[in-house]
Order: C-alpha cells, then sequence, then structure tokens
DNA sequence: GCCAACGTTGGC
DNA sequence: GCCAACGTTGGC
C-alpha cells in the first residue's frame, strides 16, 4: 500500500483554523499576564507589539495567518479568575521581534540572527474592555464555545484562532463594550 | 506551590 | 529520526 497522501490540515489546533477560516478571515484569542501586560495597559498604550513569542504555531499565526482588522480576544492568563477581559485588533503584519536580538531582554533568544529572524510579531489596537470578564469557567459551561481551544485541558497556545460566532458569544457574555 | 501537559533540546 | 530529559505554561 503506497502511502495516504498527508493531508494539509492535521491535530486540532489546524483544524481549529481551517474551520475558523470558512469565511476569509479568523477572529483570535491572545493570552497575556496581567502582571507583564495586562488589557489596562493596552487601554493606556492604544497600541503593542505583541513581542515575545517563542512559540511557532504561534509565530506562524502572526506571519501566515492574522490580517490586518482581524478581532482578538484578550485574555489574562495566570489570573484570578483567568479570563476574556477585552478586545483588540491586528494593526499591523508581522515584522521581526527585536526584542529576540537584544541581550538585556528577558525575551532574548541568541538563535535569533538579525539577518535572518526567526521570532516575528504583529502589533495589536486596543477597541474596548468588556463591561465584565467572561472568566475560564464560563467559557467552559457556555456550549456554544465547547469547540474553543483554550477549555481543552493542557492547551498552552498563547494565541489561538476563534471562529466569527464564538468572538460574537462572548462578547455578548461580557455586556459588550465597557 | 503543585503538577499535568506540552514543546524543545540534544545524545545516540 | 527516536525519545528521555528538561523547561515552561497556566489552572488550581
Amino acid at each position: 500500500m503506497p502511502k495516504p497522501i498527508v493531508p494539509e490540515v492535521v491535530g486540532p489546533v489546524a483544524k481549529k483554523l481551517a474551520a475558523c477560516k470558512k469565511n476569509g478571515r479568523c477572529s483570535w484569542l491572545m493570552k497575556t499576564e496581567t502582571d507583564v501586560f495586562s488589557i489596562s495597559d493596552l487601554k493606556e498604550k492604544g497600541e503593542t507589539r505583541w513581542d515575545g513569542v517563542r512559540n511557532y504555531q504561534a509565530r506562524n499565526f502572526m506571519m501566515q495567518d492574522m490580517q490586518i482588522g482581524d478581532l482578538v480576544l484578550i485574555y489574562h492568563s495566570n489570573a484570578e479568575p483567568p479570563g476574556v477581559v477585552g478586545i483588540g485588533k491586528v494593526a499591523s503584519k508581522a515584522t521581526p521581534d527585536v526584542t529576540a536580538f537584544d541581550k538585556k531582554s528577558e525575551y532574548y533568544d541568541p538563535k535569533s540572527d538579525p539577518t535572518k529572524p526567526r521570532w516575528f510579531c504583529v502589533s495589536i489596537a486596543f477597541v474596548a474592555e468588556l463591561k465584565s470578564i467572561v472568566p475560564l469557567d464560563v467559557l467552559r459551561s457556555t456550549k456554544a464555545l465547547a469547540d474553543m481551544l483554550v477549555i481543552q485541558r493542557g492547551q498552552r497556545l498563547s494565541i489561538q484562532p476563534v471562529s466569527a460566532k464564538e468572538f460574537q458569544t462572548i462578547c455578548d457574555l461580557g455586556g459588550g463594550e465597557k
């Protein structure tokens, strides 16, 4: 038997991406730790480069799949409670993550050569805070969100594709924009 | 602070 | 190319 041709879409994350891209573009969920960079920080700054991502799957989303204008759920991880707190949008295409070249940065990566950068990041602009946080346990208990990656056990990916429907459901659960 | 789950590294 | 060891994420 000849080996079957390996399908393009493999694994739960790739499947999710394909499902979310059905209508051309995705929405996204991006995790951030409150004590490192919170929704308040994003609101204050207006826009920020989403640097420090050191995972290929997450990087590839930024490099290959994000389009300017895509909406982003901002998720506080390592928070009490963890959950979605606001909305952002993709404000630039991916460019090299210069923190990887900076020896003083906690994101320094000697393997990223400035002439051939390994890590890239997009800019994210603030859109709104939600009236109330949509905590992880609510995400888990909401039927319409059963296919979200973030509620899956052991899922640590810091950037995840989200469908337009899921995005809307979460905005509604959060009471809309503050 | 614990620890399950995962991604990465490096020896072979 | 396998896989054990290690480091990290992130909920609890």
